[in-house]
DNA sequence: CCCGGATATTATGCTAGCATATGATTTCCG
DNA sequence: CGGAAATCATATGCTAGCATAATATCCGGG
């Protein structure tokens, strides 16, 4: 009730118009970056709460099978989620205490902790593994697939240019070790 | 080392097929969009911190000061920012707490509490007005403007998407008031 | 006038990040 | 061989979100 029926001005103009300059439509791609991901993210966790599974913990499982069966090091996966070791060890406490992975210490190196997908974990994953399909259909509907992969390219780059800054000054202890590109 | 040299394997049941290709296309932009989002704020973040403040903090002054002298109520404020009243009373929490705004309860209705942004806030605010645009620059180095548009554009009609979807089944208490279609 | 619904804010608890620090182990070098 | 350095994981504390619930206040009817 009495949602969006507020005399709100006719926005286009509020976020388009007048305070645009100051903001120069060179800061308007940061702002919409950070809004639909963050509305991305609530929009994935709002359906997949119904699994009692955030999307990040989604990732994570994915991420964990995608590399065999072998399992993963802690830091393995931090590195393949890109995120620092601390917060990596979170989303394993947290997937761990629902039984849908385990981690099994190894004999070689006892420092190391080898994280498996649990057979929980595997059917969870059959059963979300067409839900993201539909979600991102959602989500992506009525824009041409070459602007998809336009938009794509572009985030590419940007994820590179922020690489490549953060890595000429700002490499620190847990940071997502910045492999490859 | 052994970081992702190892053998990347065609992951058997995992993901069906060739995992990369499947998600290549679909999810692409789901991941990139995290990730650059995330590294983004990241380094804005760690850029910012030598003023003390973080990137939403910044936003959100610059929030404050866009409306005028008048001072936002803390749902405006949230509304602006397109968060939830939590979320935002957070944040003015902590640049209340460095007496970057003040909160002052309103006369007429004492329900509410009016924010204005201090001396202070509007000093850093003027310090770091030029930072942005040349971190925002950075990160968007050697991409055509003309493809940053397009991205822009698909940005936004996912923002779209997404709130058309939640509007149409996810409506609850403190959600970031959908106003803005 | 008072009550019930609407609105504004705060409180609480959860996920998910980062940064740092620390502890345990392994590895490497002198 | 033995100690220093590197590596892996964990612990702690902070920011920033969301959801839900509680509290305070306002407003409009009866």
């Amino acid at each position: 009730m009495a949602k969006r029926e507020a005399k709100q001005l006719k926005t286009p103009a509020a976020a388009e118009a007048a305070p645009k300059e100051v903001m120069a439509r060179q800061l308007r791609i940061g702002f919409l970056l950070h809004d639909v991901s963050r509305l991305r993210r609530n929009f994935y966790d709002q359906e997949m709460r119904r699994y009692g599974i955030t999307r990040s913990q989604w990732v994570a499982l994915v991420i964990l099978t995608r590399n065999g069966p072998g399992g993963l090091t802690q830091t393995e996966f931090a590195s393949g989620m890109e995120i620092g070791k601390a917060a990596a060890g979170g989303i394993i406490d947290r997937l761990e205490a629902q039984d849908y992975v385990r981690r099994v210490p190894d004999q070689q190196d006892r420092r190391i902790n080898r994280v498996f997908v649990s057979d929980k974990g595997l059917r969870v994953l059959e059963l979300l593994s067409g839900k993201g399909q539909v979600l991102n259909d959602l989500i992506l509907r009525g824009i041409p697939d070459h602007h998809v992969q336009l938009a794509e390219d572009v985030l590419a780059r940007m994820k590179e240019n922020i690489h490549a800054a953060l890595g000429g000054a700002g490499d620190k202890a847990n940071a997502p070790d910045p492999l490859g590109e």
